[in-house]
DNA sequence: GTGAAAGCGCTAACAA
DNA sequence: TTGTTAGCGCTTTCAC
């Protein structure tokens, strides 16, 4: 038996006595003589017969199957968006493939690429950055494809992005209602899309509210707990009383710094995050965060990828690329409440 | 074109004037004539030729397809399996299949039963609870499975456990040479396994230690963040001088209450975790935590898979199932610094 | 209502 | 070295 010894519709059909295209009909719920769906279902059952999707796939076309690539599934942000995107393909009928690109640009153009082997039936790509050849991969995919992330126009491919600009702000000027006047920025890389708009947020935000911008309370690092801890050290000659950080782990790494130097927070500076991930709510204080909506991009994006499955047999012309931004949401938390002793005396 | 335009050998025979078997073998590395070589070659890349994996893997009875089957992708010890198992799986050229069963049985048999579709090779299942359905399946499965978490003997299967009942005792001994007295225990659900066995290792501790055994410093409860500041309330009144607990999110959310009532850690009272999540290390002050070895429980589980996926050409019989214990490893932190005031006074 | 047969894309045995 | 062909397990015409 080359098979492993797996029943197959053959041994179904022999042991039925019947063709095997009676037993794929029988099977599939297709009309036959009671007898015979009897006899089929019987064997089937005895046997412990299970169809063989791949198979099934090389008759259709379709594999039943979509990918999930992302740059690190450690990272809260993925792990939130890959359990949303887990839900509905799993409610669709879909399997979901999961692939981690450790963040390799080429990692990234390989999935794309392998679109081709009709391993899965579409892909959800979640790019560190695009270049010149993500958006030609993007442009020639043999399948459907769903970016997270900000796509330059034109490129014919769905794609759900954060509002990053907007949810730096929302939190830049929740800190300043609350009574601060030195907002520090503790920004990821500058040379990322998301480290960009993150400072774009940041500098709008202290404009609109008619703060100076101070380069001294600014500090550019990687992501990562200790170097949010490793910023503070820098920023706190600056004397700021509220720090803004690009993430959770950023965030947290500060506060841990600060508390070790017995330093208050909030009451001598308010500490925000953003991702709104599991450990902003494990901080002590609760940090407050923005959520950009992880969940809801992982959601959406999965919903979109189905779509564009459904819709394959449809019209002649596929329906042009859509775009959707997820809204980011400001979490309060204790970590900014408003100062108790005057905002003034601290104001540069 | 039934196909979806997708170029074949077909269409590259066609282009290149040779047969489909010459194709196939020349980008397979076969032997072939110069001239015949390059001219395949040539109109692979000219069409963008990538091979069909579903056909393939029809022919040849493997997918190079793994499955992961959990409860639930959101849980950090989840997130570690997955992220080793992800690397071993990549490293060795097999796509991971993610499965999220909510923690229901009946997923977890369905999961088992669909390897009969050979939609994958081999399955990593982590069940919640095994029961006498699940050996039938696991006995009965259509391929290799290797199971993570305790398997009655007998099963053929092989599976990579944690010994929660060493690590519970390792924690409870540290919080006893720390000099804590009076160690209270906030457990999770007792009718699961890990349960019982946090339970038993705790226990086993205190005798060890020559500690009574006193009730009312037990506590059941579900895990979740809440439902250990919950806990808190109730143990308080026992006036204990540490808190173990049975995983970091209960260790947190009892610190969190802690804390909140001004009760300093570890000076009043000392925390410790279990798991020795991203959650220990966000704490404050951070959580020591007993390691049970997500990650190499993960890692292992991927190997022993693969092994067997190697073996299966091999000899007849197949090798009999093995069972690996991952050992446990104490992360001490902050929460668990020796008491600074006597512990003697505190003594019940 | 049922069976024979073609074909999804590929590999490999066998012939030439 | 190359081409023809069978076959992996299934679905689906097309005859009967």
């Amino acid at each position: 038996m080359p098979n492993g010894g797996q029943p197959t519709i053959v041994s179904i059909a022999a042991r039925a006595g019947v063709s095997i295209a009676s037993v794929s009909r029988v099977l599939n719920g297709q009309g036959a003589r009671r007898d015979t769906v009897e006899r089929v279902r019987r064997a089937a059952a005895e046997l412990g017969y299970v169809p063989n999707a791949v198979a099934r796939s090389l008759k259709d076309g379709r594999t039943r199957q979509l990918t999930f690539a992302m740059p690190d599934i450690g990272n809260p942000v993925y792990v939130a968006m890959v359990r949303a995107i887990q839900a509905v393909t799993k409610a669709a009928g879909y399997r979901l493939l999961l692939h981690s690109t450790d963040a390799v640009a080429e990692d990234e153009l390989a999935v794309l690429h392998s679109l081709g082997d009709r391993t899965s039936d579409g892909l959800i790509l979640c790019p560190i950055r695009i270049t010149d050849e993500h958006i030609e991969a993007l442009t020639t995919a043999a399948g459907p494809v769903v970016v997270i992330g900000s796509l330059p126009d034109g490129v014919p491919v769905d794609s759900v992005r954060a509002d990053s600009v907007a949810g730096s702000a929302m939190a830049v000027a929740h800190l300043f209602r609350t009574g601060r006047r030195r907002i520090a920025f503790i920004n990821g890389p500058s040379d990322t899309v998301p480290g960009r708009n993150r400072d774009l947020g940041y500098r709008t935000a202290l404009t609109a509210c008619g703060l100076p911008h101070d380069e001294a309370l600014v500090v550019h690092t990687d992501f990562g707990i200790d170097s949010g801890a490793a910023a503070v050290r820098r920023l706190l000659p600056a004397r700021p009383d509220a720090l803004f950080c690009a993430n959770d782990q950023l965030a947290l790494g500060a506060a841990h710094a600060l508390l070790a130097r017995g330093v208050r927070i909030p009451e001598d500076i308010a500490v925000a995050g953003m991702d709104d991930s599991a450990l902003a709510q494990a901080g002590w204080p609760p940090l407050t965060s923005v959520d950009l909506g992880s969940s809801t991009r992982g959601r959406r994006a999965a919903e979109l990828l189905l779509d564009r499955l459904e819709a394959r047999g449809g019209t002649g012309t596929a329906p042009p690329p859509r775009t959707t931004t997820a809204p980011p949401r400001l979490v309060v938390r204790a970590s900014t409440a408003p100062a108790t002793d005057s905002p003034v005396t601290r104001t540069a």
